[in-house]
DNA sequence: TTGTAGGCGTTATCAT
DNA sequence: ATGATAACGCCTACAA
């Protein structure tokens, strides 16, 4: 039922190497033969066997990718960019969701070593030296998507800046009261830059940081939920919350009109990401949009460019942001 | 910098064989001689080419699977089902998004074939005889969810009855003109399935059927809203809509609320799948939830049964579905 | 232009 | 308990 190369060059008459080299139409054959081989493959239904020749040619055309979670809402969009340009570079993907967990990732990037992947493309909001030695003492090529380190290749958006815009956007438009709903205190980029963001558009605006305008959330809806009805639920509440991400923004939404609070009238929201669904609820989410599709496909663009031995105009990328002002603002 | 077993075994003073035998443990070794491997190992870093491993044992531990588009929100619940069962099993997954074209799905399969995967999982709307063939010729075990075709091992909820309990609900609960938007027209389980759950459900109710109160969809957003638009401007509009997607149900929420209509008061929605969003958008939508991880989930526990060459109770499995009424209706 | 043969890194059979 | 050695299916000098 199932042929090799040498099923092939016995039906066609010829020796494998002639086989192979009409499958790979690696060096000239005449045409005739080529037809014959041709013929011979196809009348067995020959498919060469990608292992066999991965083991060879030491390359597998596989690439992985450790996110960590696929069934939230931000990196399925990544991840398409990433598939869409490995396709066409001709590479698979091997998907690998951590959960954030370090053992988990460890591990994941230990089995991405034994199957030999050409390359990895990492997502996670922090690299603990563990992880960090793993990488550099390994020759696989690693490009870092959202998240940078050391020297690594990486491709980001400037987090600080464009929380700043946000929040600047938000004090342009009168509101002296701006919250913010960061995510976890440890979390460099959506803990520590976004909210660096918030603190300098305040200063700059000569507005003072209050502590208690100030909520620690957890990247999803609920706790987005929570914090909104937190900050909601004082006495003098905020007229604008910047939240670290559109999801918890979403929950923020949800938080105010239980409340029947007027948005934008009487509070402002500013979401972070640009998922799908920002621009489909009601109200649609004004937000700080990354570009994730692209952020996807021209970090796996310039994996594939290290693969090729192809010079780097630059091993960090910084791609634009860009603010979309929608109904909640 | 890379080492293999030969650089074990020269440096642990033994042979590959027995170097062989201590990685997997496979055979008794004297306690003495594998300390030395474990210790060589380690001194060296040496991780097994799964690869040339795969060669030889003629499995891969990976599986494919191939699903229309990982950024509909509906994949990613499932493929996270899969990767955590497959992970349990110590398989990996190839990703594969096929946009639901013919070619693609094709091209995808033939890849997976030469890469040697050890199982397919997929998912598309409608499988076409080319294809079909393509499955039926392989000997590479294939489970289908949420579709069906022929006597291939699937995964499925019974979309018709579904549908038809959803629209009974309506019905119950005073709605004399409900309306539906479907899928596509050739989409066996979103377009006709789905709507055939509606006729009947009509039919039992003595309702009559009315052309007009029928609106083919696209599954996504934009055409819910659409379809909610024009639904909704009609002189004597309906009370109730059944969207046969909870994407496309978000976009009638919102044509609804840009109207000024109060849901549920004056409009009844309900959606299918039960996606992430459909309990975080406000109103809230009620729903016909379809178990999606555990699709995923018991979708690859399936394919492991068959890898596992154990006996399945069944090959079509039929998992329950169920109604959740949030604040739409 | 075509064929022969060695080797990619494992596992597994067969001796020892 | 351990070691040689022949596959696994393919690619690629090298030879013819």
């Amino acid at each position: 039922m199932k042929f090799n190369i040498k099923d092939v060059a016995r039906k066609a008459g010829v020796s494998i190497s002639t086989v192979s080299r009409v499958i790979n139409d690696s060096k000239a054959v005449r045409p005739k033969t080529k037809a014959k081989v041709i013929e011979a493959v196809e009348e067995l239904g020959y498919k060469p066997n990608a292992i066999a020749r991965s083991l060879k040619i030491k390359n597998t055309k596989t690439i992985g990718i450790m996110i960590p979670d696929i069934s939230n809402q931000f990196f399925p969009e990544v991840v398409r960019g990433v598939e869409d340009v490995a396709n066409m570079y001709e590479y698979n993907i091997f998907l690998c969701n951590t959960d954030l967990d370090q053992e988990k990732e460890i591990q994941y990037f230990g089995i991405l070593e034994e199957k030999q992947v050409d390359g990895i493309i990492f997502m996670g909001n922090i690299i603990r030296e563990d992880l960090a030695k793993r990488f550099e003492a390994c020759d696989i090529p690693i490009v870092l998507i959202g998240t940078d380190y050391g020297d690594m290749p990486s491709v980001t958006i400037n987090n600080l800046q464009a929380s700043k815009d946000a929040v600047s956007y938000l004090i342009k438009k009168g509101h002296k009261k701006v919250a913010i709903i960061t995510g976890k205190a440890y979390d460099p980029v959506i803990g520590v830059a976004r909210k660096q963001g918030y603190i300098e558009a305040l200063k700059e605006a000569g507005l003072e940081y209050n502590e208690g305008l100030v909520i620690e959330g957890g990247y999803r809806f609920k706790s987005g939920y929570e914090g909104g009805k937190k900050l909601l639920d004082t006495e003098d509440r905020p007229t604008a919350i910047f939240v670290a991400s559109d999801e918890m923004a979403i929950g923020v939404i949800r938080a105010a009109l239980e409340r029947d609070i007027d948005i934008p009238k009487e509070l402002a929201i500013v979401g972070f990401d640009n998922i799908d669904m920002a621009g489909k609820v009601y109200p649609s989410l004004s937000t700080v949009a990354q570009p994730m599709y692209e952020m996807g496909a021209i970090g796996m663009r310039v994996l594939t460019k290290i693969l090729n031995e192809e010079m780097l105009e630059d091993r960090k990328v910084l791609l634009n942001y860009s603010f979309i002002e929608r109904e909640s603002s």
